[in-house]
DNA sequence: TATAATAATTGACAACTGTCAAAATACAAC
DNA sequence: GTTGTATTTTGACAGTTGTCAATTATTATA
């Protein structure tokens, strides 16, 4: 990202991003990832691509912010001061809610892509990376711990993402108990239940 | 992969993939992945850009092509009839001695990149593949758990790079004996030991 | 509202990408 | 060895990428 979202930005800017945004959103729900150009996106969003690459550094780039302005409404909903396991389920539970009352998000991510896409990695990436920095507020606390606590935080969020994609891909079908008790045998040890 | 490396190989062939495979390498330890291009590859191997792409779809293609290339030895090291817990901590060992035994092809990982490169994602994300399908074997047998064999597979060997990238990138000096300590705490859920 | 400073936009450029169909080479059967 | 077939190699192409320095528009201040 060429510029810094969190600052003030000015209606132009505003406006150009927008429209980049809309433009990337609307091409995911028509072709595959790969194959979308930047000149597509500028095509869509009507500005040249010199344009284009003031704002981004490239497709990827645009991609990874569309997914952090998207993901604003579920990080909003998080509680920051959770207790250790009851967090991690909660930031779950969150994020699977979040996919069944946006069922045309995933319908776009899944359409010509699969779990494997490219798509879904950038997606889900961003969405474990904000994960781990929830956990690790909610680790820190807990000092009886043999294992470092950034460790441990990287340990969860990875699970949190695995256990969202059994339930996105696998068995789209499952319902939230189900899910839930898969999350906490899993942060319980598989093999010791 | 445009052609399938587990089927015969005339003479040319293998000469050819020799070429592009020590020309990445060898491109890896002069500069960032990124920086690295088609045409590097190309005029390094003294082969037209055409032939490679007789070979492969593109870059990240080929740089699968060299850690499977690689990862070979890892693998025939590890036994396929592990049970449970116990094979985790084999597979991890012998990744982590692995790398140990190869501090070369680490220092080249890290030379221009860090843990968050594109280079070490498509390596890690090779062996988690690898990692996987042995894991999976092992979980088979064991049916008195709740989670899907499948899932519980994906969790494991999650587990296994997520401690693997901490011992490689964090705490490089760390003893074999912690490393496992650490791997078989999060085995057995983290905040209740 | 006039002005200076700041930010956004632009077209043109050189380099890189991936794909042909044609040419050259290697291979197997006789 | 010769022949015909299959594979490998090749140069040339059209399209894409990312970067300039120059131009235009927007903003804050007087």
């Amino acid at each position: 990202m060429k510029i810094d979202v969190t600052q003030h930005l000015t209606l132009g800017a505003k406006r150009t991003l927008k429209a980049f945004r809309l433009a990337m959103f609307e091409s995911l729900s028509e072709k595959e990832f790969d194959k979308i150009t930047v000149n597509d996106i500028c095509k869509k969003s009507e500005y040249p691509r010199a344009t284009f690459y003031n704002y981004f550094d490239d497709k990827f780039d645009l991609l990874q912010y569309l997914w952090s302005y998207i993901g604003k409404d579920i990080l909003d909903k998080i509680p920051r001061d959770g207790d250790g396991e009851t967090g991690i389920v909660k930031i779950f539970n969150l994020l699977l809610e979040f996919f069944n009352d946006h069922q045309e998000l995933l319908a776009n991510i899944t359409k010509n892509n699969g779990a494997d896409s490219h798509l879904w990695h950038s997606m889900s990436g961003y969405l474990r990376h904000e994960a781990d920095i929830l956990v690790f507020e909610y680790c820190k606390e807990n000092d009886q711990v043999k294992v470092p606590v950034k460790l441990l935080a990287r340990f969860y969020s990875d699970l949190i993402i695995a256990v969202l994609e059994w339930c996105l891909f696998e068995q789209p079908e499952i319902n939230s108990e189900t899910a839930d008790e898969y999350l906490i045998s899993l942060l319980n040890g598989g093999f010791n239940v």
